[in-house]
RNA sequence: GGCCCCAUCGUCUAACCCGGUUAGGACACAGGGUUUUCAUCCCUGCAAUGCGGGUUCAAAUCCCGCUGGGGUCACCA
């Protein structure tokens, strides 16, 4: 058995699709399974735009996850160079050698005409191919073409005598009927290759022995089946898994239908946490971070943990109850047979769910390197960090607790970084301007400026020794505290909050909530 | 429309290959308990084999048809 070796060859689009990602990361696990290789190539076979810039987002996006490329851009390796753009001259010998065969023929077929042929076709009811009219033409008319400098694609030479039939891992056997194929272009007119072709070139090439691919990629097998059998190439083992659908849909999830993911039900949260999350980090305008995007991901402060757990479990399983697994545990356990034909659909609030798992096995060390660059993009608190900011956010990472689910949840604690925080005033009205309270308020807040020392069971200790001896509900005031000293109905436990502020600010708070009372 | 793929709770899935399970788990949702907030945690509940034939003692499971959903039909990838 030769090395496993699989790859994901992205196109350099600007932003990495979550849907790419998690074909991607099968081919990862399939590769790291067998203690193979994973090939990253870039097919820009039609890119004139800015690729380093376009690259960057993707490249980004596999460094997040931890999904290491073992040949690819940065790291090179012995099929140098990977990025299609620069493989011209192997898609134009392989392509010449079709055309000696007599399995590619230049076609000198226009737009017009074959756009005519189409709609005859279509008249008719009946499939369209080519009509190879060009087979037909005399020498002496390609050379008249040539001489008027008519251009010409190369085209490969479907045998329409025969039945394409592939033994997919995940779909079984399916079967073509190779008569109905369309001859398709393998060589564009400025001599530059064809994704399907370039591909079929790059896949032998490069030695892949598994290629693991969206379904979308199918009806292309059989033109790269008949690509590889005219070369005499190996052929590879494929495998078709199914795509990413929009949540609670079979649609495959699609950038350009982001406008209507908002009304998502199941993706409105997901939404609606960008809102309120990337204004707060000065990200916004031309960033334009959507959820079928990787990044938004990192950008709200998921683990990659949580984004592989989710992924991994989108159309594949390990048995019949396990969810919660580690990279590890995918890789050791990843085969192909166990992956779902159906598509599935992507389900923010599992994602979410993972997430509350491996946020809580986050050690404390690694919450707060989390958190800081969120503080410090918020303008919360200021580069360098000193040490006793260090030592203030991680107390109230623990006071946090389990509230804090992505990294961006620290936003919600900006009450502890500054004073002019948000105010809550409907609660405000129901837990403090309320007939009664502000008179508790006060007199407590006289106790608090002696309570000693400030501490949890001390001041738990004093608030209850005072809701005692006036016959009131703790509640009461512990929702006032609360309120007058944070603006908010929840968070962490009160006397944490107090303590956090210390004493100082707790009663200047006080005292502010009663003068706006 | 042609070709191709797919079909179990609202969602992700197990059981299907090698027929016999009270059709299991998780998320979500609902209710209860713990925490005088919220989050966590624990318990309980809700909830599925698209339809019709066939094979068989027995079908989610094998076969056929239908219906439904989806993908793809470029000098895009």
């Amino acid at each position: 058995m030769p090395t496993v070796r699989t790859r994901f060859a992205p196109s350099p689009t600007g932003y990495m699709h979550i849907g790419g990602m998690r074909t991607a990361l099968f081919n990862w696990l399939w590769a790291r399974h067998n203690g193979g290789q994973f090939i990253l190539r870039i097919d820009d076979t039609d890119q004139a735009r800015n690729q380093e810039a376009a690259l960057g987002p993707i490249l980004r996006a596999f460094r997040w996850l931890g999904l290491t490329w073992d040949e690819g851009p940065e790291v090179g390796g012995p099929h140098a160079p990977y990025y299609q753009s620069q493989r011209g001259e192997l898609y134009k010998a392989a392509a010449a050698r079709l055309e000696a065969d007599g399995r590619a023929y230049r076609d000198y077929a226009t737009k017009d005409e074959i756009d005519a042929d189409r709609k005859q076709a279509d008249r008719e009811k009946r499939p369209y191919i080519n009509i190879r009219r060009s087979l037909e033409l005399s020498d002496s008319q390609k050379a008249a073409y040539a001489a008027e400098g008519r251009t010409w694609v190369l085209r490969f030479l479907v045998p329409r005598d025969q039945k394409v039939v592939l033994h997919d891992q995940i779909r079984g056997t399916v079967e073509w009927d190779a008569a109905l194929l369309p001859d398709p272009v393998i060589l564009r007119g400025d001599g530059t290759p064809l994704y399907n072709f370039a591909t079929v070139i790059d896949d032998a090439g490069m030695q892949i022995t598994h290629v693991v691919r969206a379904e979308e990629h199918l009806s292309n097998t059989p033109v790269q089946l008949l690509l590889h059998q005219a070369l005499g190439n190996v052929l590879p083992t494929y495998a078709h898994v199914p795509y990413v659908a929009a949540p609670g849909s079979k649609e495959k999830l699609s950038k350009r239908k982001i406008e209507q993911y908002r009304n998502n039900p199941q993706f409105r949260k997901m939404f609606e946490k960008g809102d309120e999350v990337f204004p707060q980090l000065g990200l916004t305008g031309t960033t334009a971070l959507d959820p079928v995007m990787v990044e938004y991901y990192e950008r709200i402060g998921y683990l990659p943990a949580a984004v592989l757990n989710a992924l991994g479990r989108i159309g594949w399983s390990l048995d019949e109850s396990t969810e919660i697994m580690s990279l590890a545990t995918l890789i050791e356990n990843f085969t192909l047979d166990r992956v779902v034909k159906a598509p599935a659909g992507f389900d923010p609030d599992k994602l979410y769910s993972f997430q509350g798992h491996w946020m809580k096995e986050l050690p404390l060390d690694e919450k707060l390197a989390g958190c800081l660059p969120y503080l410090v993009q918020a303008k919360l608190i200021i580069e360098p960090v000193p040490a006793e900011m260090r030592q203030f956010v991680e107390a109230v990472i623990v006071a946090l607790g389990e509230r804090l689910k992505v990294f961006s949840d620290i936003l919600a604690a900006a009450y502890f970084f500054r004073d002019d925080y948000a105010v809550d005033e409907k609660n405000f009205e129901k837990r403090v301007r309320k007939t009664g309270v502000p008179a508790h308020l006060a007199a407590f807040r006289q106790q608090l400026a002696s309570v000693d020392p400030f501490t949890v069971p001390a001041l738990e200790a004093a608030l209850q020794a005072y809701c005692e001896e006036k016959g009131e509900q703790t509640g009461t005031l512990i929702h006032a505290l609360r309120l007058s000293t944070t603006g908010q109905p929840v968070g962490p436990g009160v006397y944490d909050c107090l303590v956090l502020l210390g004493r100082e600010k707790s009663l200047a708070r006080i005292d502010a909530a009663l003068a706006r009372v």
